[in-house]
DNA sequence: CGATGAATTGACCGATGTCAAGTGGCGTGG
DNA sequence: CCACGCCACTTGACATCGGTCAATTCATCG
């Protein structure tokens, strides 16, 4: 637990907030996976194509069900993409950092948002309407061609999950969570991995596909362990080993 | 159940093993997701690139593991496709007949596959190594273009079944995975749509993500209730909307 | 007509979800 | 600056769906 007083100790929950405000933007889009492989030049055409929007922690990016118009790359800030289900239950498809999109499928065929996208930080994305975006594919198919590449690997990783989730018990499932979260959104500190935005105890349920109940009991345990440090909405990994062998275990 | 006797009802479980032998083969480059929107030209030159190759019921068309090769079409016949875990559970990612394509990624990444196709039929499949494959994307971008849009509509559909798993009852997506089939494979009779492939309590338990007990009860009780027929190996939904009734009954 | 593998059925049980009742930390307003 | 209240989190007791196992039965094919 993190409820030791010493505040010295609290720096390591410091969240870096930093918002870049240059023009490094053209980086991130040259890093991303849609946009990878182009020139400067062509990248600069791509980001004049589109408009910045701003957005509050806690707003919608979008609103699974509303018409599909555009096509988002987040900037800075993070996202949490959620589904829910006819019957009111939350799904947690993915987290989303600078560089990763969302609204590919959506806005190229125009119908509505499969998904919810929730800024967790104060964020900025990109966004492309789907005419504009489809006028870029034609006139540089390698973005067509990265965008087949990055959809299939995110169904890669989904059926992984989805295979997970039907031969994996709770506590492996919320170890590859928490592995995942490590890689997409981990910040190095001198104690360990610090997972960089704030996450409940429902969110880890909601991505690991179980409740708040047992992820609150398995992570109570993992901390006796000496493998997490918890906090209020805090996880930090101390020993990534320790979740790895706790993945991969077959008992 | 299906042992009342009469052959001459047994006609309904006649399976069509139709394997057109002239040359519609173009029509189905051209009907599948990832060919359509080629002109005829195009379409030749992207089926001479190919080659045909035949299986036999029970083969394995590729194999997961293996070092990725080529991408597959399948021409005629039926096929599954499964994944197996670390710990040898079997899971049915889904089933594909003629048009349908599968090793995509595989193909263009040249690391291995992720899953295994197994011919249910005697099949045949054009295959494009992956180098050729690549090559022809290069020259018609439309093909970049039609995977990506593929590969998104498989995303969703995986989401979707991720959904499923987590927030349905066994029944339901039971329910779901037969009209998924009834769908993809199924053969209109006077009865009803025929499952036109031989499909095992077993096949139909990986592919909901259940055990063949679990389906064998399910399947009995809509026997029951007339919802179904069933035999050895064999499924004919009498009633899709009580199917759709089940799938969707939130109780 | 017998062998083989699919399907059925019953009994059992265990991992997880559900529910209810706290506990404690953090922020807000007096 | 303190107290209050909110909300995340914890913890225990309990229920239950559906998986596991074992024993048959049945159908299809040689």
């Amino acid at each position: 637990m993190v409820h030791d007083g010493s505040s010295a100790e609290e720096t390591i929950y410091r969240r870096a907030t930093s918002c870049v405000m240059i023009d490094p933007i053209l980086h991130i889009l040259a890093d991303s996976s849609v946009f990878q492989g182009l020139s400067e030049r062509e990248l600069q055409d791509v980001r004049e194509a589109a408009t910045m929007r701003r957005y509050v922690a806690g707003e919608l990016m979008v609103r699974q069900g509303d018409p599909a118009l555009a096509f988002h790359m987040l900037i800075c800030g993070h996202a949490k993409l959620v589904q829910v289900t006819p019957d009111g239950h939350q799904v947690l498809i993915r987290y989303a950092r600078p560089g990763h999109s969302f609204g590919l499928r959506s806005a190229l065929s125009g119908f509505e948002y499969s998904l919810s996208a929730e800024a967790i930080d104060d964020s900025r994305a990109l966004v492309w309407y789907g005419e504009v975006l489809a006028q870029l594919m034609e006139r540089y198919s390698r973005i067509a061609f990265n965008g087949m590449r990055m959809m299939t690997l995110r169904n890669v990783e989904m059926q992984l999950r989805y295979q997970e989730l039907l031969t994996e018990p709770v506590e492996q499932r919320v170890a590859q969570a928490l592995l995942r979260l490590s890689n997409d959104m981990g910040q190095k500190t001198k104690e360990g991995i610090l997972i960089d935005v704030p996450l409940s105890r429902e969110d880890l349920a909601e991505y690991s596909g179980t409740t708040l109940y047992s992820v609150s009991r398995i992570l109570r345990q993992w901390e006796n362990a000496g493998v997490v440090r918890t906090g209020r909405e805090r996880v930090l990994v101390r020993s990534q080993d320790s979740l790895l062998d706790i993945a991969a275990a077959t008992i």
